[in-house]
DNA sequence: TACATAATTGAAAGCGCTTTGGATGCCACT
DNA sequence: AGTGGCATCCAAAGCGCTTTCAATTATGTA
């Protein structure tokens, strides 16, 4: 059932009956009635191919998915997904998914966009001095950026958390409860959230004349079993970190291994922070001492996302370009005062 | 640049073009060469919707990602995409993912299929007597369905781990320990794969003459709190089970939570054997005490489905309707001898 | 040399939709 | 009666590609 034969069967013109699907004023009410009445009996469905070439329009939204045997996949990345298509299927959008190596991401992007399969683009995992800006500005294509470039002019639509906010405050609490030996378990250095935590410990801690020495800073994939790693090693350092802060409650995961490991009793001997992106699989509330944590939920952000770019596309009304959500800092147990020196 | 312009600069006929641009025999390899160096030259990309209106052919496999604002998102989900994906890349294939809420999925993968919008379907999280086999089989569209449908006809293209023998086999493991008391955490019970797990466990104990009791049976969502809770339901139990089964490492997380807040030890008081799907976040060789598990690479399974798929689509050498992997059974320090009874 | 055959190329007809640029009829108002 | 305005509707022209059918040229055979 197409077009054609539909307004055959009405005897109306094409013409007509596509206004009056898409809702175009100039239809009389009464045809229009006729002629959702017949669509609902005939079960007709635009072609959308059809549509798209005719308009441009795809309803859908673009994403490349770093992807490459032997990459491992991101829980993080499933969780944001998961709130893009919540609010995706509130508007019969749908995504295309453009898997690509995490080294061709802008040609896959560019990619995405020349195809024409997608109305909007969407890029995450941003790095400091990100590339993909330039080439993402030079389309003109509506695009929505989670997280921001470090070093790059703040001038493209984004969604980010206050990463160095949240860190700049957790360790402003690690420092009252009397904490001076501190360590940061980060995520890639290459990320740009990586950047900004890393800059919050850092002027937080300079408030108090203290300085984060290199060996107590660690960058690695944010999987427990860098966690546990990275923990080893700050336990063997000769003057033992007290307070971690940690980026990810995955990293955690493996870190608080290594604690029980060494014997260590978490929120006396040791103090940890991690942020929290609201996993479902991973409650800090759950662990056996529950974490305290800097918590904002990365499913939020991918509705909130979705809202923007789908908005643009449909042109219902203007979105604020740049916004910056504050996370909380919630304290449970898996933080104390500092140990008393002996 | 359209392919009217290309072949006006290179002073052909779009056929010709076309033809080229297709691998068409029929086009003399100079005047291919001389196509091929003018795409390179103006950059120019075929419009993707004008070709799927032209062909029919979509390049990209349409699935159901099954969300609702509420619905937890699934790390088993990400990992399989990553699988697809991987495959996916290869190709020039893109997936299309119709984000759906769970009770609409019959209806969402209908739409996905007369959108117009993909070459081939998948489907996933099968149930018992699912609904959906039934429309995908009255769609003229290839799918592929990871896992089974207990109770339907098993004649539609799968791929699946035989999940009957893996805890099969993992319960006879634990019966030669001489374990006799049994416990069994489960999936949703709705879902096909812990249908037959479960029946795997019933048909070894069986064997010697030992039934699994109702009261150590729990089906729950595969996340960590499920698997606290159903275990320290377990080891309240007059005659606690020694040795339990698990449908999931994430649950094994939970569970062996619970197992150590009770004071017991893993792999002496209790044995364990869990599910492996090879998720990175969560490897049963980096937990405190290494986990014996059943392992299937899930994300293997992904991209084997996305080879039969795309090859299907391209009509690639036929391929094998259905296949049943075997699991391996990798024994680690989650397993010992039964306790003595005192 | 004449004719059948193979190798190349093109013109044009769709694919199913949207949208431009009229038609048409009806009404109110000069 | 004549005019302009309004509400409806339609014919037809694309959107950019593939593919059928036909034309043209080159090659081989008798």
């Amino acid at each position: 059932m197409n077009l054609k034969q539909l307004s055959e069967l009405l005897g109306l013109s094409q013409t007509t009956v596509s206004r009056a699907l898409n809702g175009y004023p100039e239809v009389n009410e009464a045809t229009r009635e006729r002629v959702l009445q017949a669509v609902k009996e005939t079960g007709y469905r635009p072609n959308k191919a059809a549509q798209r070439l005719a308009t441009g329009k795809a309803g859908s939204i673009g994403l490349v998915m770093p992807t490459a045997p032997g990459h491992q996949s991101d829980v993080h990345f499933g969780e944001f997904l998961a709130g893009l298509g919540e609010e995706a299927v509130r508007h019969d959008f749908h995504f295309v998914i453009m898997p690509a190596d995490p080294d061709d991401e802008v040609a896959a992007l560019r990619r995405l966009a020349i195809s024409g399969n997608v109305d909007a683009l969407f890029a995450a995992y941003m790095r400091g001095h990100d590339p993909r800006l330039a080439m993402l500005k030079s389309l003109s294509m509506p695009y929505v950026v989670h997280g921001r470039s470090f070093g790059a002019e703040p001038d493209y639509p984004y969604l980010d958390i206050d990463n160095e906010g949240a860190f700049y405050d957790a360790t402003r609490l690690l420092l009252q409860l009397g904490h001076t030996r501190f360590a940061l378990m980060n995520g890639p250095i290459h990320l740009d959230f990586a950047i900004r935590r890393k800059n919050g410990v850092i002027s937080a801690l300079a408030e108090r004349g203290l300085a984060l020495d290199e060996d107590c800073i660690s960058h690695a994939l944010m999987t427990d079993e860098q966690g546990l790693l990275a923990m080893e090693q700050f336990l063997q350092l000769p003057e033992r970190p007290t307070a971690i802060l940690c980026s990810s409650t995955v990293l955690a995961l493996g870190a608080i291994r290594a604690v029980n490991q060494a014997g260590l009793r978490l929120g006396e001997d040791i103090s940890l922070i991690a942020h929290d992106d609201v996993l479902p699989l991973l409650k800090p509330e759950n662990f056996s001492v529950p974490l305290t944590t800097t918590r904002s939920s990365l499913r939020a952000a991918g509705v909130r996302i979705a809202q923007r770019l789908i908005g643009t596309v449909k042109q219902a009304g203007p979105f604020p370009d740049q916004e910056l959500w504050k996370t909380e800092l919630i304290v449970r147990a898996s933080t104390g005062p500092a140990p008393q020196q002996l």
